[in-house]
DNA sequence: CAGCCGTGGTC
DNA sequence: TGACCAAGGCT
């Protein structure tokens, strides 16, 4: 791979021009208001892979909770879970309940200073760890995320194998970054590919680098970057039964795992299943419930990484009482709905409990 | 290292 | 409307 050739000067004006672009519009982030490193992680962690849009909400209500690192060492599992409902991608919120503890336990209630030390923490990779220490501290470390990538890849006109790897735009990285600046130049290259160079339509015409821009020049902007290999979707059919009792509707808790791994959710088939034929059989292998299905009460749509799921929702009686386990299996009332680990997909489906009167569907 | 993990915004 | 995608990390 021939990292293409940049010259001082070259590499002066882009930071210039960059920098002066970002410093008039960046945008008034929340997590943009203090360089407390335990924020700065937070906000890294919940925009892993999770639009700005979607993340900021998330972002203020476990602020709120978890005001300090310290807060967040103390807190229960399901209680961090609970707050991170709907956000997705699980994994992060347990390893960073586990990483508080042992920055707590071991760092001095700080997030480490060295990259090292950082990428032994829980769910810290070397974009996190170079994020959090360029943005909180101001160690001179490139990130390299989906939009410096792309920015990069349209800025040099990279195509080609060797730019599936990050390593080649870590290299890249450091020749570019602003060894002043770092928080600002990682997060300006960032705030470039969000709002700029985005994937598809780019705003070429106000673009700071647009007088640098091989890709521009060479009219290969919307074919770089070469859009990635996906795993092709699987359709899946999942049921699901509303169970009421007094107000309260039906819950039960899944097993460990990698998929939702001890989350509470409506009883419902698994996603091998087949849909309604296989619901009254796993919910009893599953959970012990004997569940007689009704009506169909509301259909939804729902995609879990590559399955794109139809789940329909059924009024349910059971046949007998539930087992008395009320660590996997309770009724819960609805104001309580927001303390639990819930997946989008139960909350989807218990919509239909309040919708079921008017159409059927939603998405 | 390729496969996996969730979800909602976007056009 | 559904396909694409998002400030990745882990195994």
């Amino acid at each position: 791979m021939a990292v293409p050739r940049i010259s001082a000067e070259l590499a002066v004006a882009l930071r210039r021009q960059l920098l002066d672009w970002y410093r008039r519009n960046r945008r008034d982030l929340p997590w943009r208001e203090s360089a407390d490193p335990y924020r700065v992680w937070l906000s890294e962690v919940m925009l892993q892979q999770t639009t700005v849009k979607t993340a900021t909400p998330y972002y203020e209500a476990f602020l709120a909770k978890y005001p300090t690192l310290e807060a967040l060492a103390a807190a229960d599992e399901d209680e961090v879970l609970a707050t991170w409902s709907g956000l997705g991608y699980y994994h992060r919120a347990r390893n960073l309940l586990r990483a508080a503890k042992l920055v707590r336990e071991s760092h001095g209630g700080t997030f480490p200073k060295k990259l090292e030390e950082a990428l032994s923490i829980h769910g810290v990779g070397l974009y996190t760890a170079s994020a959090v220490l360029s943005i909180a501290h101001g160690v001179p470390l490139p990130v390299v995320d989906g939009n410096v990538r792309r920015v990069l890849s349209r800025l040099f006109a990279l195509r080609g194998d060797p730019w599936r790897t990050d390593a080649a735009f870590y290299a890249l990285g450091e020749e570019l970054l602003d060894r002043d600046h770092p928080g600002d130049w990682n997060q300006a290259l960032m705030e470039l590919g969000a709002v700029v160079c985005s994937p598809r339509k780019p705003a070429c015409p106000v673009c700071p680098l647009r007088r640098d821009c091989r890709a521009l020049a060479q009219d290969l902007v919307d074919r770089i970057p070469e859009p990635r290999e996906r795993r092709a979707p699987v359709d899946v059919a999942v049921a699901a039964a509303l169970v009421q009792e007094k107000g309260r509707v039906l819950l039960v808790r899944r097993a460990e795992g990698k998929l939702l791994g001890r989350f509470w959710e409506v009883p419902q088939t698994s996603l091998e299943s087949r849909g309604l034929p296989d619901l009254v059989r796993e919910a009893e292998e599953r959970h012990g419930l004997k569940l007689a299905p009704g009506a169909l009460l509301a259909t939804a749509r729902h995609a879990i990484t590559f399955r794109r799921i139809r789940v329909e929702a059924y009024a349910a009686k059971l046949l007998a009482r539930p087992p008395r386990d009320t660590e996997r299996v309770r009724f819960v009332a609805p104001d309580d709905l927001s303390s639990l680990p819930l997946s989008a997909l139960s909350r989807k489906a218990l919509r239909g409990l309040h919708e079921a009167q008017r159409p059927l569907s939603f998405s």
